[in-house]
Order: C-alpha cells, then sequence, then structure tokens
DNA sequence: GTTATTACTTGCAATTTGCAAGTTATAGTG
DNA sequence: CACTATAACTTGCAAATTGCAAGTAATAAC
C-alpha cells in the first residue's frame, strides 16, 4: 500500500485516526477546498474564487498535498498550457460526513453562520479530456 | 463577548460553518485536545502524556484559545499552587460528532488506524491526578 | 537538603503563512 | 502585428507560528 504522508510530510503522529486524519486535513485551507470540491468547483480559478480568498501559493500547495495524498485527482482538460480540473477520490469524497459534523457544529455554536445547502459531487465533466502530461 | 477569535485571533474569514469551525479548531492540535478531554484526561499532564507528544508550549497556547473560545472550562482543582482541571463544555461536547466522523474516516481510508472504543464525557471530578497511559 | 513532580513559561531556530509581484501560455481587439 | 486581458501558477520575502530545549515556581518525597 502506498504511504500516506502527513501534511508537514512526516509519519503520522500516532496509530489514532483522528491524529492520522489531522496530519492529513488538520490545517487551515485543505477542508476548504475539499468544500469547495464539494460544491463543484474544479479548475484552480474557481477554488482561488471562494469568499475565504485563499493565497494562490497555499492553493497550489495545498492542491498538490491533497493529490499526494489520494484525496483529489488532477485531470487535464487542456493542453498548451496545460490546464487540471480537480475532482475529490473516492477518499476524499469520504469526508462528506467529516464536512456535514462540522457545518452542523458551525451552524449551531458559532452565531452569525449560514446553512449551506447540501450539493451532491457533480458528475459533469471538464471539455477536451486529454493525456497526462504531469507524473 | 460576542466576538469570537479564530484561531489566529482574526474575525472570521466567512459566514461559511466549515470556514468559521476551521477558525477555531483547524489546526493539527486543538482537536486532538478535545479527544482526549472526551476520553477523560482532564490535567495538563494527561493531555500532555497523550501519544502524539504535543509541545508543551502549544498544549499551554491551545487550552488558553479553547477556553476563550468557549470549548473548555478550566476550573481549579486545588490552591498554592494553583492547578485547573480542564473539561468540555456544551459547546465543546458539541464536537463528539465531528471527532467520530473523522474518526470513521480515518479508519476507513488510512491504514494502521485503531478503532477507537467510544467514551462518554465523565462528570467525575479530580482529586489527586491519577496516572493513566493511554496508547 | 537534595531530588522529584506538576504545570507551566521563555528563548530561539526553523518552518509555514500570506501578501505582492512576476511568469507562462493563449485569446481577443484593432 | 502590437496591445491588453485572462488563467494558472511560481517566486520572493516579511511576519507569524511551530516545536525543541531549557528554565521556573510551588510543593512533596526521600
Amino acid at each position: 500500500m502506498t504511504k500516506r504522508p502527513s501534511i508537514s510530510g512526516e509519519p503520522c503522529r500516532s496509530p489514532c485516526p483522528v491524529a492520522s486524519a489531522l496530519d492529513l486535513i488538520g490545517d487551515k485551507w485543505s477542508l476548504l477546498v475539499v468544500r469547495d470540491l464539494f460544491y463543484g468547483s474544479k479548475t484552480y480559478g474557481e477554488l482561488q474564487a471562494s469568499p475565504e480568498h485563499i493565497p494562490t501559493n497555499i492553493l497550489a500547495d495545498r492542491l498538490k498535498r491533497l493529490e499526494a495524498a489520494g484525496l483529489i485527482a488532477a485531470e487535464p482538460y487542456q493542453e498548451r498550457p496545460v490546464r487540471y480540473a480537480y475532482s475529490l477520490t473516492e477518499c476524499g469524497a469520504g469526508l462528506k460526513d467529516v464536512l456535514l459534523a462540522i457545518a452542523r457544529w458551525g451552524n449551531e455554536y458559532i452565531p452569525g453562520t449560514f446553512k449551506p445547502k447540501v450539493a451532491a459531487a457533480s458528475g459533469a465533466k471538464p471539455r477536451r479530456p486529454s493525456k497526462r502530461v504531469r507524473g
């Protein structure tokens, strides 16, 4: 089985599933990227346009790490220049319950938060599927 | 006090419940402290003894922040020197579903993680600090 | 009176963050 | 063709955060 690097590239802190999960998604931005992919964002620009304004270098870094961890997949939708459409893998999509639990907690205990409409992971395909260039 | 400070002391990034929640608990350590309190840890020493070995200054900082955010409460159990027993508030205890969802996801997608026994939040008062060893 | 324990605090180097600006490739306008 | 615009990143760097190690204060234990 492939090794799953933590968010900081280190081995897992402990075999606790919570600690191991936080090694991958325990930071301020990763779950927001996952949230946006759930809501149908696909491209770098769409992810960047979210209301939290993730810094562009952080977004690039999180996309790399989440892909390396197997939570998301990058598929080129055009060449010259190569542009990628990002989507959740089954592993990443498995975080839906986590996101829902967090959203419910936020709604209950943090005043001023809105109630999100739950969106299904979109099946719409980006144009021009082509061969991979990136390893 | 109406304002809920983020983990970095800033105002919330957006009214999204997920983003707002991550402002409070979106880091590598906060949810592990909450997890340990769920499992019955009460004192600083017990929290520090967890297998992930949280740095002591980080633990002190997180306890302050989580208390300021209203997720945990610190109650003195002895004077001279003052020692505090930490416990989850209702707000902090509300994170149980979040922890469970994360643990389930970790168990399903991260190999090598153990299945935790779910422990109820204990209402027992601390007497003498007792030795606990958790794995 | 020396050592141990608990619960922290402090110092500091290294890492991470985030703002801003730069880069690369292509499209559109005149 | 020159010029502007856009999309998707990359790079530079100051500031903030992290985490290791050591220090501190109060008390108990030997």
